[in-house]
DNA sequence: AATGAATGAGCCTTCATTCAT
DNA sequence: GATGAATGAAGGCTCATTCAT
């Protein structure tokens, strides 16, 4: 609480940011609203004040962390790239972004344990536009009109595939280490992961 | 509740089975303890009586959920195939395994959201060997033998790569489908990521 | 419940005298604290809001306690008596105390037989100088200045005694009661065994 | 759990002086019945075979207790000693005794706490008859008839002031530590406060 | 004489949320 | 725009005790 009168806009993002913290670290059941009013000296009243309640501010979170990736994923420049660079390029742009973003990773974890229900009801992601889908369309067709990539390649799974490969590296970590030592996860293992990542995207589409 | 003095074995499992849909529904912080009593006509003292408390409970589910899958991977019999058939099969059974046993992934997910800190305390989890990897190694070895795979095969590699796309297709599948429809999650669908994930697998190991 | 809004100062003495009474009555452990809130009609939310815990309420009402005994014997004013008298005016004062304060008393034992653990972590109550103390000291060094009294007084052991003498009649009433019938404990009883403690206080001091 | 059939007495007695230590240390509603079988490997089916309940085994420990130090007291010879002698050996005994066994000075307190109200319904108790007084009796009749004694000593008066002193002792050792430290308490001072009182009590009769 | 299994009742505590200004 | 005070509802857990053999 600082002593006096702030931007109320500054305050939101503060609870903003505290609760994404929270939540990540968390979970929707887990996290606790007077957490989320320490982690920022404020009080429960104020998030209450300006999010209504918990699940309000859980889908703000859910929004705002969404927002970010998909405007970090239209910054990636492809332009000018062979259709086999780029795709290498957003194979591992996605790779790293999401070892970058464990937060985020964890909320999108937190939300299919919840079956989505909470994006549901958020409109702004309810439009199924995504910058990384329209981008692997033009590299596809762009490989498939050079002859250089299958004919019957399908951007969608193609996603699935690269998401797959980049989430669960980071979403699984912990279980995955119990059960087969943390060796995968060094940073040598990692860039040979990533390379193989890679690798193997670039076998399907050719 | 059953009128009286059944085998007490029963009554543990009867719990069991309900704290296991209970906790993969819910979550460890959502689920209650109270609805695990309900779905069996039981009494939460009871659990208490059983199981200690909903921590004791929560890793008791994990441990009998992990022993389940792999025992189910142990008696996975690939004895007789080639390599390439075998390593087909693996990924084959892997896909379907995971898709078939949806409370086990979200157990999982929930369990990395918890940075397997509940797993780390059950002792039966953390010295067990692995079947998967085990019988993945020995398909390698065969294979590198007989001049048919790449000699730089890591079978741990080979066995993250294969959970990745396994788990990430039922763990994802709300937000997948909210953000690109769910278009992969037809029947028809599902079987040609399948054959995509068999061959991505394969791709690389030759 | 009063309707809304009074002296949250108010509702905190509430609380705390309710559950002096009911500590005193039944020991911590034996003490509901529902029952506390049941006995000036709130609700147990209120007493966890004001007090945090069952041990915190414990502490503050045995700190109130010992601040309330502290300050009627500070207000005891021995100014202008004699050692002698003013010694009989102690005696007197601490055994007529103890009885009109049989709930201190009772904290008192109940404190003890937790080993003091409470008191312990009650800051107000560790460093605090005694008033009864200082005012003993002082009667004795008047005294003996005045050679009435003999040089080996030790003021604490004097003290010692004043209280045992106070405490135990309060203290062991029922079970003395029920051992040797009550019979000491009628007024007049009570007024000659509080005459017999003051002639036992001053012949240990002559 | 001794491994097989045993006296059934020495059950009994196992069970009485578990739960004697575990009331003593804790109080009846701090007693807990699970800590009281642990205390000597039973079970708490046992206790509750043997005591019928909770009351029940607390009314059998402090019956107990009772005989104990009552038979103590009988065995305590004054026989041949001069009434001041024997006055003199009284009041050490009681002194000592009561240091001697806290356990009883805290069931007593925990007993006072309750009002006596379990005393009351244990038979072997009710019955006034108590060595302790008779003996004071009796060296108050020989010390009168002596002359060395004033003629309206009560016996009972005094029994009172030379328990209040010996009981304050060791019940109310913890906060008297606390208020004023424990310098009361080293062997030496506890050997000066023991002969304090048996002056203070000679000082009443003579 | 002895016991493993089961349990009703109630305990302290916590949580998100609203009241009233 | 901002806030201190208050709270209903429920949560996990513990206790002495009984059931049935």
């Amino acid at each position: 609480m600082r002593t006096w009168k702030q931007d109320p806009e500054a305050v939101r993002a503060d609870i903003l940011n505290a609760a994404t913290a929270e939540f990540a670290q968390n979970g929707l059941d887990g996290a606790r609203v007077q957490d989320i009013a320490d982690r920022i000296q404020t009080s429960k009243r104020m998030i209450f004040y300006y999010f209504g309640d918990k699940d309000g501010l859980y889908r703000a979170v859910l929004e705002q962390a969404y927002r970010s990736v998909r405007q970090r994923e239209a910054e990636l420049d492809l332009k000018g790239l062979s259709p086999v660079d780029a795709l290498r390029r957003l194979v591992e742009f996605t790779f790293d972004h999401h070892r970058d973003h464990a937060d985020f990773i964890r909320l999108v974890m937190i939300e299919n344990i919840h079956d989505a229900r909470h994006m549901r009801k958020i409109e702004s992601l309810s439009g199924t536009s995504n910058a990384a889908i329209d981008q692997l369309r033009e590299i596809c067709e762009a490989g498939k009109a050079a002859g250089l990539f299958r004919d019957d390649i399908s951007p969608l799974a193609l996603h699935w595939q690269i998401s797959a490969l980049s989430f669960f590296n980071v979403a699984n970590r912990s279980t995955f280490s119990m059960n087969f030592g943390d060796g995968l996860f060094s940073e040598q293992a990692q860039a040979e992961l990533r390379e193989q990542v890679v690798k193997s995207i670039l076998a399907i589409v050719m």
